[in-house]
DNA sequence: GCGTAACCTGTTTTT
DNA sequence: CAGGTTACGC
């Protein structure tokens, strides 16, 4: 047998080797599907011999794309890099850039991120004098989106009764006509949305058959992970791709679908049984991750849900620990009490920070546990939440490559016409927009012959901000992207701006905007692109979030995230926090059952990702809009069958066994307890206290036995003879110190909190 | 058109 | 609390 099957059970192996045919694994969580999947497309390439320019995998999320690609390529090697693997928005995106004239598009199209799409609604909403407050940006996109999700296109929208119908109800009935705007408006920028993507890839396949016809032919083999969460768009455009050869695997869990609130629609699985005959079913119930307590607790809580397919996951791994509550009177010390529980199953169980994660519903709830993490020295990384991509000058930088790559980008050309300050306002933005649409003709042209729409001095202005993008465009034909990009940034005058600014925050955008230059840098030289275009780049980084971006993994860091960005993945510890009514399940969630399934299904996920413990925590009291508001326990938390779950009615308090762990193990107590009244204020502040600082342990230095509690400290003496001392240290968050100097440095940190 | 200060208002998850 | 918007004076 070959060596990949070994160590796999019946059902994995049944999944990896019936490559023929339509198949869909439904796996619990742990059962290991991306397991499957990767072996799968192994086998595919080494015993079928299938050129891998014939395989297309399509994931959610970069993250899982490249993991995949990286466990494939461990396996085959270079031959991996040839297989049409990314999520549906990449690889839609590469299929649309080549065929885009099919559509009326350039093949450099823009990509709206959300933000654009936005203000692009609120400009039309605008014109159209329509109330901003009935027309919220964020619900008119949604409502968009989700007729998209659906293939539902504005002419089919305007057109059907039903939809004017729900609009008028929900009193706003100019719904439709924002939504043919926005498209045309969109459509005349040469942009596409994120469910552009999606909704135009399916269009061209319907409308040119020849070159779904060549598509077919490409991807023989198609396999689909997470396929819980593929909307209706997606799945169209699966059916008909798969349509001749059939060959096409999907991987999926019912009871992770977490993205219906984006059109993820779960009767595609229902509808995939219907639609193949012959559809091979394999269900993967063995979880291998967690233990016992864990995956039964899990089954408990998935079981208050009615919709659900049937599946037993089980383990046969050990008992474990129970399921633990901490109780905290608020937000502030909700957050302590999870970073000293982090601190103390640390020590005492000599874990890595890489084995412990922290979820919570929304991102905001981040910061009470990033400043106890902070106050403890511990490092941590946070997945989610502001991308870097997302910084206002990283996002000023990439308007000016997306409007040189395309001038008709109009999201783009309204953040910087006027950036730096040229004189040009929105005034005469608007101006131009208006004669671009009176005149029918694109914003560009109207630039070009600004003098005909705009008076004297502003008309200069644009006319020279016209020649500035034209020279760049210029250089587009002959240079690579980083030379444009960097030749951009000075000429533009954005770099000198923020050069000038003096100030912190300035300067860590200057070197924010170096990075991304470095970035560009990278993809050019990178060989793995064939295409060193700036567009190229411009296409990648459109739809890459902030869950993929590149962090050091050299230092060992806890990790914080939203659940939904933590599918996938698996965590020693697993702390859950915010486990409050109104909090999560989330109250916006709550108008139909079916939504309060989806949330369910969330606290679902996050329970499975432990393999040893978790830990759910909340405040009774938190801080909203600066306001301190009651809270009381999720209903979650009563769900879960007592039997699993710790009874621990008092306060949680963190200790640390004192057996295990001596003098160290003390003194944290000591500070919980506040017994510290007799250590001496020093005269130094925090920041006296480098992320480096060693204070005691210098060159010449070292601890002999990296053992928590007590160690052996060799020092050479000013006449070269070696001298031994017995120590005691701590291992204080990725450091370790000797107890003296955490003495100090709890002191202050103390000292500081009594001053706020 | 620009800069500043006072004012207002909102709760979610992501490609 | 934080970001976006309005009002006002130059």
């Amino acid at each position: 047998m070959t060596a990949y099957l070994k160590n796999l059970n019946e059902a994995q192996r049944e999944g990896v080797i019936n490559v023929e045919g339509p198949c869909m694994i439904i796996a619990g969580a742990g059962a290991g599907k991306t397991r499957v999947l990767t072996y799968r497309i192994v086998h595919l390439l080494k015993e079928k011999e299938i050129d891998p320019f014939h395989i297309l995998a399509l994931t959610f999320t970069n993250k899982a794309a490249n993991e995949m690609r990286s466990r494939i390529e461990k396996v085959v090697g270079q031959e991996a890099r040839n297989i049409w693997l990314g999520t549906f928005h990449s690889i839609f995106a590469r299929i649309l850039r080549t065929e885009a004239d099919k559509l009326g598009y350039p093949p450099n199209f823009s990509i709206y991120d959300s933000n654009d799409s936005k203000s692009l609604i609120k400009a039309i909403v605008k014109e159209m004098n329509l109330d901003d407050k009935i027309y919220k940006p964020s619900v008119v996109l949604a409502r968009i989106s989700g007729a998209k999700n659906r293939l539902v296109s504005a002419h089919e929208y305007v057109n059907n009764p039903i939809y004017q119908a729900d609009d008028e109800s929900a009193r706003k009935p100019e719904m439709g006509t924002i939504f043919m705007k926005y498209v045309e408006r969109c459509f005349k920028a040469g942009a596409m949305d994120f469910d552009d993507l999606l909704f135009n890839t399916y269009k061209l396949f319907n409308q040119h058959v020849d070159v779904l016809y060549k598509y077919q032919e490409r991807f023989k083999y198609i396999l689909i992970d997470e396929f819980q969460d593929t909307n209706v768009a997606q799945y169209a455009i699966l059916k008909d791709l798969a349509a001749i050869h059939k060959n096409v695997c999907v991987v999926g869990d019912d009871a992770q679908s977490i993205y219906a609130f984006r059109g993820a629609d779960i009767r595609n699985i229902l509808n995939f049984e219907k639609h193949y005959p012959n559809l091979q079913i394999i269900k993967l119930e063995q979880n291998y991750r967690s233990t016992k307590n864990i995956v039964n607790a899990a089954n408990t809580i998935i079981n208050h849900n009615k919709a659900q397919f049937k599946k037993a996951v089980w383990t046969s791994n050990e008992a474990g620990e129970l399921i633990e509550l901490i109780r905290a009177t608020n937000d502030l010390e909700e957050g302590k009490l999870v970073a000293s529980s982090i601190f103390e199953n640390k020590v005492n169980h000599h874990l890595s920070n890489n084995d412990f994660v922290v979820l919570y519903r929304t991102n905001s709830q981040s910061r009470t546990i990033e400043e106890a993490l902070r106050k403890m020295d511990i490092p941590y990384r946070i997945v989610g939440g502001m991308s870097f991509y997302q910084r206002k000058e990283i996002k000023d930088i990439l308007a000016y490559l997306r409007f040189v790559v395309n001038h008709n980008d109009e999201e783009a050309l309204k953040r910087i016409i006027n950036l730096p300050k040229r004189g040009i306002g929105p005034t005469s933005v608007d101006k131009m927009v208006v004669a671009a649409f009176e005149h029918d003709i694109p914003i560009w042209e109207v630039m070009c012959n600004v003098e005909k729409f705009l008076s004297g001095s502003i008309a200069n202005a644009v006319d020279e901000f016209v020649h500035m993008v034209k020279s760049f465009a210029v250089d587009l034909q002959q240079k690579d992207a980083y030379e444009v990009a960097t030749h951009i940034a000075r000429r533009s005058g954005l770099l000198k701006e923020l050069h000038e600014d003096k100030t912190i925050e300035g300067l860590s955008r200057y070197e924010n905007v170096q990075e991304l230059l470095n970035g560009i840098k990278q993809f050019v030289v990178n060989t793995d692109n064939k295409d060193k275009s700036l567009g190229a780049f411009l296409q990648e980084i459109a739809l890459v979030t902030s869950m993929d971006e590149a962090s050091d993994e050299a230092t060992e860091k806890i990790t914080l995230m939203t659940i939904h960005a933590t599918k996938g993945l698996e965590f020693e510890y697993v702390y859950i926090m915010g486990m409050e009514e109104d909090l999560f399940p989330s109250p916006l969630m709550l108008n139909s059952r079916a939504d309060l399934e989806e949330e369910r299904r969330l606290f679902y996920v996050a329970v499975t990702r432990a393999k040893r413990k978790v830990f759910c925590s909340y405040a009774l009291n938190r801080y909203r809009f600066g306001r301190p508001k009651n809270c009381k326990p999720s209903r979650f938390i009563e769900e879960i069958d007592p039997a699993y779950l710790h009874s621990n009615e008092k306060y949680h308090r963190s200790t640390v066994s004192q057996k295990n762990t001596g003098h160290a193990a003390q003194l944290v107590n000591d500070v919980q307890k506040k017994q510290y009244k007799n250590l001496k204020p020093i005269n130094k502040t925090l920041s006296d206290f480098q992320p480096t600082d060693t204070t005691h342990l210098k060159e010449g230095m070292k601890v002999e036995h990296p053992k928590f509690g007590v160690g052996t400290v060799t020092k050479l003496d000013t006449s070269g003879t070696e001298k031994k001392a017995k120590v005691d240290f701590i291992n204080f968050g990725e450091k370790t110190l000797l107890l003296s100097f955490v003495k100090l440095r709890v002191l202050d940190a103390l000292r500081e909190e009594r001053k706020t």
